[in-house]
DNA sequence: AAAACGTGGCA
DNA sequence: TTGCCAAGTTT
């Protein structure tokens, strides 16, 4: 393998630096064993799971929240996936919660509730990739692994400069992760971590603050001024906009039609009202409910509008509210009725808790 | 291998 | 307001 130039510099220095600047400037973190104690593997690899695409602050809360109700992997494991769903309504990706609570099955009835020590073993488990198996090895076990997150990605895209864009680059900035990693030995714990501390707190996507940065010295962008071109990315396609429609519809007695989603649609598993399928390509195809068919008291009411952006698409929804006498009501396996004042407790998503206010404050005002 | 998969904060 | 971004995995 040809040596990169950041190969030149001596690794133990870089290494030393980073582990003195971390010694002095480590966050305090819910899942992070205080300095010199050992870091317990659920934690690890509930706050690994939980922080996948997304930020410290946002998981703090969810952090906490679980690790109350589920104390370890057994309670975890014993919980109704429904439970575990409600509970991460609003973190997002709800695919991570379903395979969370499958890992958790697999650990506690096959491994006795003991995570496997390999990274080959962690990476067979529902919601385990390259990098969660590495992280899982290296903070909770300190074992030596090469552990690539965004925050490394970017910290090697500016130490070497490193021109091809991501997602292609992620080779090139793999072998030099390696290189940064190697021999590391006691500290196979602390140095990822200091990693991800840097990147959350110096090496930042937006005005990296090199002057306080401990590994400047070593690095390339910096040397040339240019490190905010740095990560280069590619091109992203523009977001279309799909449009669809849900209905608040309440019976008679003040009830709220409500539905689970099928796991293999978008928020999938997830609490949801009834509407066009707007996760399909096909917005003509009318979904889970066809409002005609519940025979409205009166004409449903265009309500207003939600505005909500996903990954791929933004989407608006036409909220309609209707009211239906309740023997027009014919639910289906997945829907059912609740009284409104449960209806924050059931754990929607935020498409739909934005929906919700929207049909609750049309309710304030018209009635 | 490229696309799918959520959300909230910030410039 | 819009676009970008954050500790990736799955298919």
């Amino acid at each position: 393998m040809k040596k990169s130039h950041v190969f030149e510099w001596n690794t133990k220095d870089f290494q030393k630096e980073l582990l003195k600047w971390y010694d002095k400037y480590r966050r305090e973190l819910p899942w992070r064993a205080p300095k010199g104690r050992k870091a317990h593997p659920y934690h690890v690899w509930l706050s690994e799971i939980m922080l996948q695409q997304t930020t410290v602050p946002a998981v703090k809360s969810y952090f906490e929240k679980f690790t109350e109700l589920y104390p370890d992997i057994h309670h975890l494991a014993q919980a109704p996936e429904e439970d575990i769903l409600k509970h991460w309504a609003g973190l997002g990706y709800y695919a991570r919660a379903r395979n969370l609570h499958k890992c958790a099955k697999i650990i506690s009835e096959v491994y006795g509730g003991n995570f496997p020590k390999t990274e080959i073993d962690l990476k067979k488990l529902p919601g385990i990739g390259d990098y969660t198996a590495s992280a899982i090895i290296a903070i909770a076990f300190n074992k030596e692994a090469v552990v690539v997150d965004g925050n490394v990605e970017r910290i090697i895209a500016r130490l070497a400069r490193i021109r091809e864009p991501l997602p292609k680059s992620k080779a090139i900035i793999k072998t030099i992760a390696a290189s940064i990693y190697e021999d590391i030995g006691k500290k196979a714990s602390d140095l990822p971590q200091s990693l991800m501390d840097l990147g959350s707190m110096v090496c930042t996507p937006k005005s990296p603050k090199c002057n306080i940065c401990p590994i400047s010295y070593f690095c390339e962008a910096k040397n040339h001024k240019d490190q905010e071109k740095y990560p280069v990315k590619a091109i992203k396609e523009a977001k279309p906009t799909r449009i669809g429609d849900v209905y608040w519809i309440e019976t008679t007695k003040g009830e709220i039609l409500i539905e689970k989603r099928s796991t293999n649609r978008m928020l999938g598993g997830m609490m949801a009202l009834p509407g066009t399928d707007w996760d399909k390509n096909n917005a003509e195809s009318m979904g889970s409910s066809d409002i005609s068919l519940f025979k409205p008291d009166k004409k449903p009411s265009l309500i207003g509008e939600v505005r909500h952006s996903f990954t791929h698409f933004h989407l608006i929804l036409n909220v309609h509210k209707a009211r239906v006498p309740i023997k027009n009501l014919i639910l289906k396996e997945n829907q059912r009725l609740i009284c409104i004042k449960d209806i924050d407790e059931l754990g929607f998503p935020s498409l739909y808790k934005k929906v919700v206010k929207l049909a609750i404050s049309a309710e304030d005002k018209d009635e």
